[in-house]
DNA sequence: CTTACTACAAAAAACGTTTAACATAAGAAA
DNA sequence: TTTCTTATGTTAAACGTTTTTTGTAGTAAG
């Protein structure tokens, strides 16, 4: 390693003799150099190992070619498999990605918005962390660059952004169960402050009102997000003398936590009780039986998120209509139906 | 979005009644600069919402604070565990991680690093694609930049290398299933002209072998490391007459498809087979029974990566010794056991 | 009253590119 | 021959920093 200074375009432009200026038309095809240079340079920029200096060229041109990817849970299962489709969409495209996990911690997500800023990225894609921005509203909106929101949308911002369709993913999941004769459901959900788990709570709602049913308030356990809270609330509505016949856990680790509780009691599911559950887990096709889920169109979310802020960049390189307005965009979900449901069997 | 061309150096400078010399040694805390003009700038940078061009830094001090993560496979949650710590340790230091997935491929893996070079990363976490570095071999330890192997080690390679001590790991494995009376026992691996397969298949024979015990050889699947190859490889030990009593998965793609052809052939575990696997994925806790498993230390890897790599660009930057040779760190494994592993009936 | 030193601050020179402005030669039109 | 084009190259000026060099007071020593 450390194999002595790197050849600059100088040098490069020696072994070639040709000017620098030479070079540079030549490997970024740009202006008009006649054939036999081409070679000459080529040849020479071969042979020397020559690399651009990626900061000389984006303090003279003003465009750096890297994406900020600032991701409020890298934790989170269904964000990772975001962060790899972005990597990889953003990689064909000819940009450089600079990760940044915010763990859920504003002030990590705000340190590292700074750098980003400093790193004069040309695009950030943003999933938000869920508590903290109300304050920072404004930072992420005066955010010089182009940026995007993924996941969680921020209301009354004027950020583009790319989400599931949370009310659709509701209704889906309670057209299923009631398709299946579920009339007393649980659901298990985080604070209803946060938008998502409201559209959800919303579909649901919704979904049954259509077919007639009202669900029981006293089934709707509103707590936060983590494992643990799924455990607790999983516990409390599986020890009602009420106890619901299906559950629907609102994100994947609440479904953990359900799943463990239900296996402390060793209820069966899904003879004793349905799961329904939201995001395509990489074990969800593991554990028995396997778990019936709403799944969030992943790959769709991560194409139009960057075909969308690449658009954005290109628009405000070329100076054109800025403000046509915000886009937000919302994908829709699927139901993968497997094991962990089940038609609802008569009480004797 | 988009608030017009962020502030230079100079209008800070103009701002404060100073020089930008003056506004540089005050931000960089280098150099003697009066308390009173030290208020002046910081105030004046304050409120033009400075942020400096990284960019610019970059070009005149020769160092980015970039790091490139480039991993093999972004899909395998032990290398996600991995990126993770790695990012949080390297931002912590206050260094920026690129992110490039390189899916098993050469070419990819190629690409990234060009881009990796032409970026001037300071430094370069590496884990190399399985497949395909002979011929790049020469690439990679000519690299004008610190670089790091993680989880990997490719021989006759002068790199700094941190992986887990696969031997040690193997051995664990074989000492568990020892002690709990198995001697038939199964291994399904993947080809071994892979290091790691290699050693891990050495450790448990090795261990095996302490008490006694040969391998039987035909009960030793070589493939790939596919969840399809330990599946397929699954059924075919299940299916011989002397059938081992315990299986040992050696990644976790394969003990996927342990798990599934298992679970077709309804075989309990661990009452008719024991199985053993490695790496401790996210829901080996998860499905019944709890999934035993020998463990790579993984947060001791990230750690001993990002500060070996840190030392090393110290060093360089100082222009120290280059040549203390090569730095290859092996750590230890862990066995974690859950259900899936039993004592041995006697056989009726 | 010089001279020497100290403590700051300012001026200017890089760093490696891209690109706008300028040169030069060859051929075409006059 | 002279003058315009055209086609291709080169020169030089940015880009925004850091850092070395130079400058200027003010104070202490002679």
């Amino acid at each position: 390693m450390s194999a002595g200074p790197l050849p600059t375009i100088h040098e490069v432009a020696r072994l070639a003799g040709v000017s620098v200026a030479t070079v540079s038309k030549t490997l970024n095809r740009s202006g008009k150099v006649s054939e036999v240079l081409q070679e000459r340079v080529n040849a020479a920029a071969q042979k020397l190992g020559y690399a651009p200096h990626a900061s000389a060229r984006s303090l003279r041109s003003g465009a750096t070619r890297i994406l900020g990817l600032l991701v409020a849970d890298l934790a989170n299962p269904y964000f990772l498999r975001l962060v790899e489709n972005i990597e990889r969409l953003s990689s064909a495209a000819g940009y450089s990605v600079i990760l940044c996990n915010s763990a859920e911690d504003p002030a990590r997500e705000e340190r590292h918005l700074a750098m980003l800023l400093s790193q004069r990225a040309d695009g950030a894609i943003v999933i938000p962390t869920r508590r903290g921005w109300n304050g920072r509203l404004a930072a992420l909106s005066s955010l010089p660059m182009p940026g995007i929101l993924v996941d969680r949308r921020i209301e009354g911002l004027d950020l583009d952004s790319v989400t599931t369709d949370n009310v659709a993913l509701g209704r889906l999941a309670a057209e299923h169960l009631g398709d299946l004769g579920h009339r007393r459901v649980g659901v298990i959900m985080g604070s209803p402050e946060h938008q998502i788990a409201r559209h959800r709570l919303d579909g649901f709602r919704t979904g049954f009102a259509e077919r007639g049913v009202t669900l029981d308030e006293r089934l709707i356990e509103k707590n936060n997000f983590s494992e643990m809270a799924g455990h607790a609330a999983t516990l409390r509505l599986l020890s009602r003398s009420d106890r619901p016949t299906a559950i629907f856990a609102t994100n994947n680790h609440l479904a953990l936590g359900l799943l463990r509780a239900v296996g402390e009691r060793g209820l069966s599911i899904p003879d004793e009780l349905s799961v329904i559950a939201v995001d395509e887990l990489p074990w969800a096709g593991l554990v028995r039986p396997g778990l019936t889920v709403v799944t969030q169109p992943s790959e769709a979310i991560a194409e139009t998120t960057v075909s969308t802020l690449l658009k954005r960049i290109s628009e405000g390189r070329s100076g054109m209509n800025e403000d046509d307005g915000e886009r937000s965009i919302q994908l829709q979900p699927a139901l993968v139906v497997r094991g962990s449901t089940a038609a609802i069997r008569e009480q004797p």
